[in-house]
DNA sequence: TGATAGAGTTGGAATTCAGGACTTAGAGGG
DNA sequence: CCCTCTAAGTCCTGAATTCCAACTCTATCA
């Protein structure tokens, strides 16, 4: 059965399985080879190789032959998986705020020299987006029946 | 094995498996019964069932019987939950730029009358986050070893 | 009395995942 | 020359998940 047509949806069938966007979070950070991202994830190297097919295949990730003999390949951002990096710093701030006990395990900083905290902002007012100031225009619709 | 002591990780441990975050946007939509969820997801009902009291456990979802005679349930968010709406509209976001074809299926209107394009800025000055004005000064730890 | 709605359960088939062993192509050391 | 190591996968097997459709249970509606 198909759900409602949607942004979400979609995007979650490119990067939603799972180790798909751990790999990514890897790549992020600069780490480039499989055997490193399959150590650092913990996934399990036919799995990975399966996800980093497919987000090479989205257009996210692009892998690159670094030395002919023997052949070995990299993995590097693309615009789109560049464009990415919102999602996983969003992500990473729920997590640290509502599911990780402590102290973040991983702090970024800004270029103004900040501990990067995000806001999330309507791009026309600059507010900090929430909730209750939010209602849908136009939702995707759910295709009929059976 | 185990990966690397991160928040994303953690998140995704609570609402990366599939159907979690479209149950979610769903109830982001306001809609709470359990059939309509399942319907505009096209998540399996037992599946769905699973998913839903995951969330629950995790404190995401509340679970509420809004009627005695036949007992009968709806979800709402709660604190945590409502959190989550970054994280969806990021992901829907990316989804409208480089996943779905044609228009987004998904509008909201902002407080301000916009139509609601967010942007991550930094918290302490304001800018749009990019990849380049990023770096990483600490980074979860990934065990040792074999 | 029969149909309908909400919220699941249940059972079996199909798919995915974990974990480890194996492969390939060369480089480096002794 | 022989042995070992590294990078990047592949292959295999058994266990765990997911899919799908049908069934249940209560109670109200017509």
């Amino acid at each position: 059965m198909r759900g409602r047509d949607c942004s979400i949806a979609n995007a979650l069938a490119v990067v939603g399985e799972r180790w798909s966007l751990l790999a990514l979070r890897e790549v992020m950070f600069g780490v480039r080879r499989f055997d490193q991202i399959a150590h650092n994830t913990g996934a399990s190297r036919d799995i990975l190789t399966t996800r980093l097919r497919g987000l090479e295949a989205a257009g996210v990730l692009e892998r690159r032959q670094y030395e002919a003999h023997p052949p070995r390949y990299e993995y590097v951002l693309t615009e789109a998986g560049r464009a990415l990096n919102t999602v996983l710093l969003t992500v990473m701030q729920w997590g640290d705020r509502y599911v990780t006990e402590g102290e973040p395990p991983t702090v970024w900083q800004h270029s103004c020299g900040a501990d990067l905290q995000v806001k999330t902002v309507c791009a026309a007012c600059g507010d900090e987006v929430r909730a209750s100031s939010l209602t849908p225009i136009r939702v995707g619709a759910v295709p009929a029946g059976r």
